[in-house]
RNA sequence: CGGGGUGUAGCUCAGUAUGGUUAGAGUACCUGGUUUGGGACCAGGGGGCCGAAGGUUCGAGUCCUUUCACCCCGACCA
């Protein structure tokens, strides 16, 4: 392509609303322009960059045996009521009526459109397992789009669906896509780790996150130092305390502790660790039809993990308890402890199971008690890993050290189980004539929000620096001054021979200054750029390698060579 | 969905407290000239329903009401 032609329009100013580098630099070097709060155009650049993943995606796919198809973009609203999910997922879904008043939504996932398409279609064993997926525009409907392609509503992904006759085959395919997933992001020269993931409401017995490193990821992860555990902050746990602190000892006692409500308060006051203090959160429990109290337990040490106390009580929804719902049922606020208590349903962190030594709340205004052994209820009491894994803690994996890092989610893997095959009766025959549920796993792979994440691990303060195999374009040539004959004629010669040898190349050929067009190739972040300049009358020319700003200078007559050698 | 903010040229933004000629700057764009190794310079030029609707006023970018859009913090996010 001649820059003279190309629509690459960049800018000097960065939108005033962007604030994350892939959003500014994707703006700035003319990949992206915003239509509406996380709706985004593609321009030639962008474009080039989204065919460029989705063929490493194909590739890799195809090299996996799953197969591509292209499932409706509108999708039934009937549908979405045979799974459930229609009131689940709720205003994300962009509900519309066509002209017969027929309700549809635009697809933001397409669990159900693949199921139906398989269901009665695919009868019997012999056919499985399958394994098809698409890459497709998703919808949803956010409520708060944000970071340009990082959170839109609208954005470009890759959603595969398998389906087994059994559990075991569904693991077999679950880990071969773990696998290509991987081949995936190595080849797009990411820096990512595959973490375990909260698989949530939607059930089954595993999902894993992909995610790429990142310090503006939304997401935190809890990695390990030695191993290769790694795991969403929703999911971390972790492995036993190697030092605890030294214990209280004595008996079991009231105290009177007045006006002393906060676990700094507590530990002061008695002088231990708060590794000896019972801390309680209450928490709102949302569920279909109505809502509880619950009070969760754990070391004063610790956090309380929402998500995981929202899966420990099996409801939709968690939020706050405000102090006005704890005194209805008769409790006391800074005062709650796990002994006798039968005004709320409780849940005890896995780590207080036979803690002894404790220090907690006597329901009772003023007053603790002191060296509780907890093992005292540990027979009758709901346990559950409610707790926030801390930075520092063991790795439950071997013998290192956790600690949190930021990342960008690209990928989510799920072994789904039945859940919408069951749901959507979408059944095969197995080997004795038996009717079976689909036993199925989802794979997802966010592109557009794979060319954020691309700039953001690779980019400088002047600009984009693509890896090789996401670069729009491998090769730039720029002529440094248009009125140079001898330079435009070896800038031409050299761009018919880098295309002739399939090599993506750029001609600047614009009658612009060196300045500018050098300023102009950084930002895009072309991996080289072949320097057509003042050199040239001693027969020297040089390649401007983004990555690592350095300039090779050489022979006129090497560059095709050298730049065949470099990519 | 709660809280906050902003809408003026393609882009970044002044101007709005206190209403008053023809609404500005930088940048980008067009023309001509000079320049050509790190976002050049000179001269000339085009470009605006001041987010939209209603109102107050002799007069509204500026004041009032309504509304829409976008952004930020949070909640939410297979």
């Amino acid at each position: 392509m001649r820059r003279s032609r190309a629509f690459i329009p960049t800018t000097k100013e960065a939108p005033s609303d962007a604030s994350l580098a892939s959003h500014i630099f994707l703006s700035r070097a003319g990949f992206v322009s915003q239509v509406a709060s996380g709706l985004y155009n593609y321009m030639p650049l962008g474009k080039r960059v989204i065919k460029k993943i989705e063929n490493i995606i194909n590739e890799e796919m195809s090299k996996a045996g799953a197969q591509e198809v292209e499932l409706s973009f509108v999708t039934p609203a009937d549908l979405w009521a045979e799974s459930g999910r229609i009131e689940k997922f709720g205003k994300e879904l962009l509900r519309f009526r066509d002209r017969k008043e027929n309700l549809f939504v635009l697809g933001p996932t397409h669990e159900e459109m693949m199921v139906d398409m398989v269901r009665n279609r695919v009868t019997s064993y012999k056919q499985l397992p399958m394994n098809l997926y698409q890459i497709k525009t998703k919808f949803r409907d956010e409520a708060r789009p944000r970071f340009g392609l990082m959170r839109g509503r609208e954005f470009i992904m890759k959603d595969g669906y398998s389906f087994h006759a059994s559990e075991a085959d569904m693991d077999r395919e679950f880990d071969a896509m773990e696998e290509a997933y991987k081949k995936i992001l190595n080849r797009l020269g990411l820096d990512f780790r595959i973490v375990e993931a909260d698989s949530g409401a939607i059930g089954g017995s595993g999902s894993k996150e992909l995610m790429v490193i990142a310090g503006s990821g939304e997401d935190t992860i809890a990695i390990c130092d030695k191993c290769e555990y790694g795991a969403n902050i929703e999911a971390a746990v972790r492995g036993n305390k190697v030092a605890v602190p030294d214990a209280p000892e004595g008996n079991i006692n009231k105290f009177q502790t007045p006006n002393i409500k906060s676990i700094e308060d507590l530990a002061n006051f008695f002088k231990i660790d708060p590794y000896y203090t019972v801390k309680c959160v209450a928490k709102k429990l949302i569920y279909e039809e109505d809502s509880e109290i619950v009070l969760y337990f754990l070391r004063g040490s610790d956090n309380l993990q929402e998500v995981k106390a929202l899966n420990a009580a099996g409801a939709l929804d968690i939020t706050d308890a405000s102090e006005e719902e704890l005194q209805e049922l008769g409790l006391v606020p800074g005062f709650i402890g796990p002994l006798d208590q039968d005004k709320a349903k409780h849940v005890m962190d896995i780590e207080l199971k036979n803690a002894a030594n404790m220090v907690c709340g006597a329901n009772e205004t003023d007053y603790h008690y002191v060296n509780v052994d907890l093992s005292i209820i540990s027979e009758v009491a709901y346990f559950y890993d409610i707790a926030e894994v801390n930075e520092g803690d063991c790795c439950p994996k071997c013998e290192g050290t956790l600690s949190f890092t930021k990342g960008i989610e690209v990928g989510h893997i799920f072994k789904l189980g039945t859940t919408y095959s069951a749901a959507l009766k979408a059944e095969f025959l197995d080997e004795n004539g038996k009717a079976q549920p689909f036993v199925m796993g989802t794979y997802g792979m966010g592109v557009s929000r794979l060319v954020a994440a691309i700039i953001e691990q690779n980019h400088d303060e002047n600009g984009c620096i693509w890896t090789k195999e996401s670069a729009p374009y491998m090769v730039n040539i720029m002529i440094s001054n248009i009125k140079e004959d001898a330079q435009v004629a070896l800038g031409e010669e050299l761009y018919a021979n880098l295309n002739d040898l399939g090599i993506e190349t750029m001609l600047d050929d614009r009658k612009e200054r060196f300045g500018f067009k050098m300023k102009d190739a950084e930002l895009i972040g072309f991996p080289y750029t072949i320097i057509i300049g003042k050199e040239l009358e001693s027969g020297l020319a040089e390649i401007y390698v983004r990555k690592t700003n350095e300039k090779i200078s050489l022979n006129a007559s090497e560059l095709v060579t050298k730049i065949r050698e470099l990519i």
